[in-house]
DNA sequence: TTGTAGGCGTTATCAG
DNA sequence: CTGATAACGCCTACAA
């Protein structure tokens, strides 16, 4: 006995009205009399019906689903796994829900488009998207008719709406604190410089604009090299760093995770943060205020970026392209042990 | 000038064939030969088309989508996004798209309900989920015709796949390797006992056998009352009973996210693990290695659970009820320094 | 306020 | 190997 498919017609039957206004009291457009919504609601609770929303998505073109792009979202101290938290929260605040894809942190151009491609056959609404790795190479190859809202560095002007993180600034600000706090020798733990405007790059220009501003006195840029922004990469690249002899009196993590990272490498070769180095780095996620020591940080308004991304989403959903297209979240540099003597 | 929509009959036209061939080109069900199979590839690269997977579904029945409801994802330290990566790592490798659904940490059981529904309504051919709220009274309400795998404790004994973890054995194992370590006084740090079976009352079960096996010396079973499972609870309430006299030479935290808020509240109070206590978690999540220090802890074999719950699913898909309902991961003790003296 | 007709884009089925 | 037909479950548009 294989249990029979239940539809609105098959709610309709039983409540003794048309398939329509089953449909009217479910999605409550239209008024319905309420002795047919009573007795619809019955006929469901009888035959246990559930909206097949896939066919409700092929004829009204809209599913109400949103998608977040973000990379490496299950790595340890990932900084996107608290922002899409927040942007669920506010998407279900306007009814909207919210599906997560995430590929692996490597940044490969391709994996990211197809995410891109998949959200689109899956009619969602739009899309919340953090590319690593598209450039402005890509920018052709982005669906033109799908609404999509950038965070962080972007892929080269497109007419798309961007929240961008104050990563020069905040950077400036990270390292500024550093020196006030009396650093002279300060080492930023980051990835290899590239060419193109990235997150890395922004950041390194904040810590080099920096310290040029303080001085001579302030010391020399001093790049400690990962090769990826995982805290493992850090890690092992810190203690080495140290094993080969440099002592460097402070340290800019390019992100919290790799910081956090860090401060482990050092504890591997016996130092100790902030007694043997002062450390900051860069996000605001909830572990650093958990860790031993726990860590200064520049916070970007998390709650800021998400409730104006999906404000963003759903001004492209509703009104087109909106006149501003161009943000920049605001940030708090938050002190805490490791960078206090 | 609105984009024209581009569907498979513009495709067919395009090639010159029917929209059938279209479907079995892209599909690849039937053969279809290769002058034909030509003409379309390039028609639909001259049309930019793209698969609707919405009336795909509609029309198949299927989706290849899976849903992973997992309690509070995007809160630190949890366990279950590194799960998340491997399921997802694992549904891919057989042609399946995961989705993430993460209702907050806190247990509701309408919420878990609503998001089952939730991916039940989208078409997801099945979800994997991990009641935290849900008990034998809402088991009749799961959808009897969805698939679903059940991680974790399960509400009752369903006719549902069930992967459960070592919860008493590994708690078990955990006791013995502090006391094995010289602890004589363990205390553990959960959140108040139930009736119920939960994970709490598996895992207290664990540490009172052991604690009881050792011996009169190994001490009383000794609880640090947490209000919820988060680090912050555990931070503040280890804090507390520190304050209050209380200072046991070894904890043995619920999961490791309540451990490492642990440390951070011994840190807060100027204790240090291992110096002052030995501190052992549960679950294995890969902060465990980056902490300071770095935590011991049993781990479940996540990999193992990915694999098996993505299997069992596939299994529910194709070939119904299986035989074997019952499963329990794999796991083994990781010790690293909060446990060595 | 309620009902009827038709189609959203795809694929199952079966005939050619 | 290819194509015509119909249907998946719902909602837009319009009529009663």
């Amino acid at each position: 006995m294989s249990a029979a498919r239940v539809t609105m017609a098959t709610v309709a039957r039983e409540a003794g009205v048309s398939p329509m206004t089953v449909s009217n009291v479910l999605s409550g457009k239209q008024s319905v009399s309420p002795d047919l919504r009573a007795r619809v609601a019955a006929a469901i609770a009888a035959t246990g019906y559930r909206m097949n929303a896939t066919a409700r998505t092929l004829r009204s073109g809209r599913s109400g689903v949103i998608g977040l792009l973000v990379p490496g979202a299950t790595e340890p101290y990932s900084y996107y796994a608290r922002l899409g938290g927040l942007v669920a929260q506010e998407a279900r605040r306007h009814g909207l829900t919210l599906v997560v894809e995430s590929p692996g942190p490597a940044p490969e151009a391709e994996t990211e488009l197809a995410a891109i491609e998949q959200g689109r056959s899956l009619q969602y609404d739009g899309m919340i998207i953090t590319p690593l790795a598209l450039g402005p190479q890509h920018a052709s190859r982005l669906p033109a008719d799908f609404p999509l809202v950038v965070l962080g560095e972007r892929p080269g002007p497109l007419g798309v709406p961007h929240i961008g993180l104050p990563n020069r600034d905040g950077a400036y600000a990270a390292t500024w604190h550093l020196l006030e706090q009396g650093a002279r020798d300060i080492a930023l733990i980051s990835g290899a410089p590239t060419d193109e405007e990235t997150v890395l790059t922004r950041r390194a220009d904040g810590y080099r604009d920096a310290l040029a501003d303080w001085g001579p006195e302030a010391g020399e840029p001093h790049l400690v090299e990962i090769s990826d922004l995982s805290p493992y990469a850090a890690r092992s690249a810190v203690r080495e760093s140290v094993r080969r002899g440099r002592r460097p009196d402070a340290y800019l993590g390019i992100t919290d995770g790799v910081l956090l990272g860090a401060l482990r490498g050092l504890a591997d070769v016996g130092l100790h943060v902030p007694r043997d180095a002062l450390a900051i780095g860069f996000d605001g996620i909830p572990e650093g205020e958990l860790s031993v020591p726990s860590i200064s940080t520049i916070s970007p308004d998390h709650a800021w970026i998400a409730q104006r991304a999906v404000a963003l989403l759903r001004g492209l959903l509703e009104a087109g392209t909106p006149d501003d297209l161009e943000f920049t979240a605001p940030y708090v540099l938050v002190e805490r042990e490791s960078t206090r003597r």
